[in-house]
Formats: C-alpha cells, sequence, structure tokens
DNA sequence: AGATCACTGGGGTAATCACCCCAGAAATGA
DNA sequence: TCATTTCTGGGGTGATTACCCCAGTGATCT
C-alpha cells in the first residue's frame, strides 16, 4: 500500500461509532480523520476533511444517512461512500447507489469484510454484498421503469397522502390539509396502496416501518 | 482489580459485536469469553461458559433480549446483565429490571461508560442511565398499579388481540383465530385501545413500531 | 359473603375504510 | 395531434372501525 486511506466515519450510536473506529484504526491501511454523530455533521465534517472514503450509517438523526450521501456525491463526487446498514431492505439499494454510493454492507458482516470493502473500493472498485449484487443486476435486466424511487413510483399527491395516513390522519382531514374534495383524498389513497400492493391501514404503517418512513411520535 | 472481569457479548449484528468485543478486550480489567449472535444463542452460551456479566442488545432474532435476560436470570441469578440497546424507550426499562438486568446503556454512549458501567456493576452495584434511572424513581414513587408489563398492563387476551391487530388481522378474524365471538374480540381491542390510550389502528400499529413490537414481514 | 376483575357475549350506531363505477381538465410526451 | 398520465371530482356499497349500552360467568381476594 502505498499511503493510508483517510477514513470518517459516521453513526449516530456511540459505541457502534467506537467500535468501528477501532476496527478501522487496527488495519494497517486505513487511518480516521473524522467522526460523525448524524447525517448533517457527517456532510460537514466531509467538506471540511476531505476523507478518501465515507463509512455512513443509514438511520441518523437530523439528516438522513440516503440524503447525506446526496448531498456528500453531489459536492465532492471524488469521496467514495461506503454505507453501513442494519437494513437489509433491498429497496434501498438502488437509490443509494443512485444518490453515490459505491458500496452497501450490512452491519453484520465480519470486520475483515469492512476492511476488505473499504480496501476495494478505495481502489476504485466498488463493494456491495451478495443481495445487493443481485438486486442491482435486476434493476439492470429491467427496463427502467419498476426502478427508481424510495417508495414504489408514487406520485406526489400518492406519496403526500401516504405521509398524512402514517401520520393517523383520516381521508377527510386528508382532504382538508390538501385542500381537495374528501373524494379525492381516497383516490390518491386507493392509488397509492394499489402501486404499493397494500390493502389496510395497518399495512400501510407496517410498510412505513419496515422503510424507516414512520414520523417521530412529535 | 483481583481478576479479570469474564464477559459474554450477544448481538446479532456482528460488526457492532466484534467493536463492543474490542472495546472489552482492550479494557485492562475485562475478557471475552463468549459471544452470541441471537437471543438462544446467548441463553446457552451463557449457561455454558457462565460469565461474570452478559452484555446484551434488545433486538435480536430467534429470541427477544428481553426473553433471553428473563432465562438467563431465571437460570443462573448471580450471572449479571447489562443490556446495551438503540432503543431510549422508557416502557422497556422496569420490565427488563423485573427479568433480572443489572444495567441499562443505550447504544449511543462513550466505550468508557461501557467498561465503567460494567465495572461497576461487576462489583455488586447497577448501571443505568439518568433517564432509566428517573423512570425506575417514578415507577417507586407511584403505588405499583401503572407499573410492571412492556405493553401497558393489558390482560392476556388484549395482549393477544394487540398482536393479532399489528399482524393486520380484522376483528373478525381475531375473534376466529382466538375462538370466540366477534364481539369479545371486539371488547378486549376497546379495552385494549383505551389502555394504551390509543383511538385509532394506525395509532396502534406506530405504537408497536416505537415499541419494537412489530412482527417480521414473513 | 361480598367485592373486584377478567372473560364472555349481545344490541346498536356513526364514522371510516376499501373498493367499484364514472368523467372532465391539464400537462406531458410520442 | 393523439395518447398517456395526473389530478380532480362524483355516486355507490359492503366491510370494518371505534365506541356506547347491557349482563352472566368464574376466579381471586379480603
Amino acid at each position: 500500500m502505498t499511503r493510508s486511506i483517510r477514513t470518517l466515519v459516521a453513526d449516530d450510536h456511540q459505541i457502534v461509532r467506537e467500535g468501528i473506529v477501532r476496527i478501522l484504526t487496527d488495519a494497517p491501511n486505513c487511518e480516521v480523520v473524522a467522526e460523525a454523530a448524524d447525517g448533517l455533521e457527517a456532510v460537514e465534517k466531509t467538506l471540511s476533511t476531505k476523507p478518501d472514503i465515507v463509512v455512513i450509517d443509514l438511520t441518523m438523526p437530523r439528516l438522513s444517512g440516503l440524503e447525506a450521501v446526496r448531498r456528500i456525491h453531489k459536492a465532492l463526487p471524488k469521496v467514495r461512500i461506503l454505507v453501513l446498514t442494519v437494513h437489509e431492505d433491498e429497496e434501498y439499494i438502488v437509490p443509494l447507489v443512485q444518490a453515490g454510493a459505491s458500496g452497501y454492507l450490512v452491519k453484520d458482516s465480519a470486520s475483515t469484510e469492512l476492511t476488505d470493502a473499504i480496501t476495494k473500493i478505495a481502489d476504485g472498485g466498488v463493494c456491495f454484498g451478495p443481495q445487493a449484487t443481485r438486486v442491482l443486476a435486476q434493476q439492470f435486466q429491467r427496463p427502467a421503469e419498476i426502478a427508481a424511487d424510495p417508495y414504489g413510483s408514487l406520485t406526489d399527491r400518492e406519496r403526500e397522502v401516504f405521509h398524512l395516513v402514517i401520520e393517523g390522519k383520516t381521508t377527510k382531514e386528508i382532504a382538508a390539509i390538501m385542500g381537495v374534495a374528501p373524494k379525492t383524498a381516497d383516490h390518491h389513497r386507493s392509488n397509492m396502496m394499489n402501486k404499493l400492493d397494500l390493502h389496510t391501514t395497518v399495512d400501510i404503517v407496517r410498510y412505513a416501518a419496515r422503510k424507516g418512513l414512520l414520523p417521530d411520535p412529535t
């Protein structure tokens, strides 16, 4: 190896973050130049320290990991990003790659897999787990229509309705908030449920929970 | 210190687990005698290796952390248990203490807090974060009525209904599964919602999501 | 023995949900 | 220009929800 790989570690759970930092600092070819405890801090510290690789968790306060990846990649395309997550959720992979991630590793991996992934990515490669690779392969096999979107392929209005539903609003309330007739809100709701293949309100909330889309109980 | 504190680390995410193991092995007075990747394995390895302290995550496959704590404490009351979790959820604390936990630490803590907590617990003490301590204090101030239970203070039938609801079952289906009249299931459902101060199905699922009670989308 | 509580059912009702039918206006794109 | 999609509404319907009333059973506790 020529020189040490400069990494930034972003995870909101301090113990998890420290564990990752230790794994990386113990690795012969890595060095940790910065840590971040939320998405916004990750973006800011990436801009200021310009690391080679950002190791980032998906679920973080203030700014989601996905949005952080987007901003980092937009501002500094040369910075490689390895997403470290607990979600095996396939639907996350495509938008993450579109956002600029070079790797996707579930936390349920060995520490050697982490260092291997970083080395590979630093060499200009990419690193995705077997499932992620399969999902990406499927996406390229398909035209491009079903691909995209974190949700499904909901329209703006449908996504609005979706979020209001999981906030506990009734169709009538949703209609009032959106400034349309109850029937229109109902129509968007039905379309949304069809597209996501959901058939009850419980399904909707559970779907949101799996995707990590549930709002904070404010 | 007289001798090394023998610990068992249980967490289903390998990277997280390895990070914790490193923190502990780097500590001068600790040694990791076993690791477990799920609740059942945690119980089994605790029985076979008899560590001084079990450091255990709450959300794990096969057997929940809470149930694992119960079994470990029942089988080996001398083994001290430190629960390490991402949940700040207060409702978990009381049942965990009842189950036999000697400490409760959120993962968003410094590594020194972890080693301090283990040292303190190994010395026969307990260790809870400021929030957890406050919750426990409140519980002792109250008579004992609102205290208890991970859920609220639901009866067996109410808890059954609760779980079936968040699995997406309708009242009629729930009644069929439980072998009672629809009216009875409806009655339990209403009682359950009153006790938990929930007023819609969305509320129920969101509540379950916050408590980490949602079933895997099997 | 009496009280309390969980569990079991019944009746009823207003609101909501999930889904079907229909169609016009506006924007986008082939 | 024509087609598709999106958004906007309407009518209707059966199922479900959330909540009120009522009462008998059995177990437990004092």
